[in-house]
DNA sequence: TTTT
DNA sequence: TTTT
């Protein structure tokens, strides 16, 4: 009875923080980019492009992969949910903060991952040895032999 | 290069405040909640159900319908897009707001508008006379004799 | 690298025709309508409604589900991928089907499932005893203690 | 009330094919495939990867944006909607065909359209002079001095 | 803090 | 008929 779902296409503004939870659980985070486009409005009057920043955070197998993969500047398809939590600033002021939380990733730029060409933008034409793109539940939850 | 998208279905939290500017340009807000399931973990741990509130925007032809249209409690589709802004509180504390500014509402709790019976619930099987939903562009930027 | 999300909110043309597969899968498939609306273009001319019908497939968790709570008439949220195939008809002639395989359904209309009260739509601010929605995958790949 | 949405990210399979009406409204089409991944069953059993298929359809100024900028083999993102329509084969065998009406296209592949360098991918680093993307309707409903 |  |  309820939907609660983010689509995003963006630039990654930082390398994804990943840290390790007790229990093993991987979670990523980093901010993400997307920028609307200026235009010129029916009067004549010009509006600016206007970059909206996302706080994106991933766990588990989605988190690893960001770990792996993403990097600072790289163009990301982000389908989550938008989630916010409340903390007390380093002055007790109470901060809201919004998050998105992924459950699917695809990653648009193209990255060689092979040793000594790490970080290096695709070269037109050469295809990559390493996954390019994680969907980190499809698999897991495969318990039967129909390929769906 | 660039995709910022949000789809909700939740409940309208507050009839919408209606404002007009000077220009003539209706802005509406009200807040929408989504709210995700309970359920329990593989290692049983229930996690109780858990409501996202998203404060929505809507602007001209929308803003008119949510005025005329939406009351507390319907149950709403919304998309639109993540658009975040920041104000000084009445203490000068610097605040953050994300907004949800919509470009598509889909009014999902029928109802009749005909004087005397408004705010009623729809009969299952009878067709609404009055539109029970929105999308103010669609025929706002049909320039030919084209149906699409 | 590849999106390919399909979003439709609904009504089902016919109850769920469910069949079970030798290794206990169950498949559920029924018609689902989308209505677009009328409107008039610019120059006058009217424009009729028109209504579009989608093949929609359940597998698993999601066709059970279906089987059980999803009936003729009832409006849904369905959220899955286009999926092509084609076969041979009666007159050996070939044939192509699009088909939509949801991953992710929601009820928008609520019944109450007790006995002798089937079919009855929802009383208003009545909260339903019965799930009223269905996300299969949800719980099924929890397997730490996080409740996300 | 109704809701009929497609969202795909993939690559182009021929050049737009675009034409003009009688009363100058362009309308462009053109393949676009996404592909699933290739994966593993809990059982073991290799599922390979899958592309679909979706005949695009544009209009207008969308239309227009993919005669100058589309090409085969780029990366396209597409919203729209499905719509399926039926014709007389030259058998006079009644076929079906579902076709997406996009009403938005973002270009992921970019290109540098100068004169002499046109249809070349991009090199990394080098900043496109020619908008990269489209939003027809982005300032065509534009009304008023609003920048949203 | 990204990208075009 | 694309792409990885």
């Amino acid at each position: 009875m309820s939907l609660n779902k983010v689509q995003l296409i963006g630039n990654v503004g930082k390398d994804p923080d990943v840290r390790y939870l007790d229990n093993g659980v991987a979670v990523a985070t980093f901010p993400l980019a997307t920028t609307d486009r200026a235009y010129t409005l029916a009067n004549g009057t010009q509006v600016p492009e206007r970059t909206e920043w996302h706080n994106i955070v991933l766990w588990r197998g989605l988190a690893e992969t960001a770990e792996k993969y993403v990097h600072k500047g790289d163009k990301l398809y982000i389908e989550g949910k938008i989630r916010s939590r409340s903390y007390d600033d380093q002055n007790g002021i109470k901060r809201y903060i919004v998050e998105i939380f992924a459950d699917n990733m695809e990653m648009l730029t193209l990255r060689t991952t092979q040793a000594g060409t790490a970080q290096q933008p695709m070269q037109p034409g050469v295809a990559p040895q390493q996954p390019s793109s994680a969907q980190a539940v499809q698999t897991a939850d495969a318990s039967d032999d129909l390929p769906f």
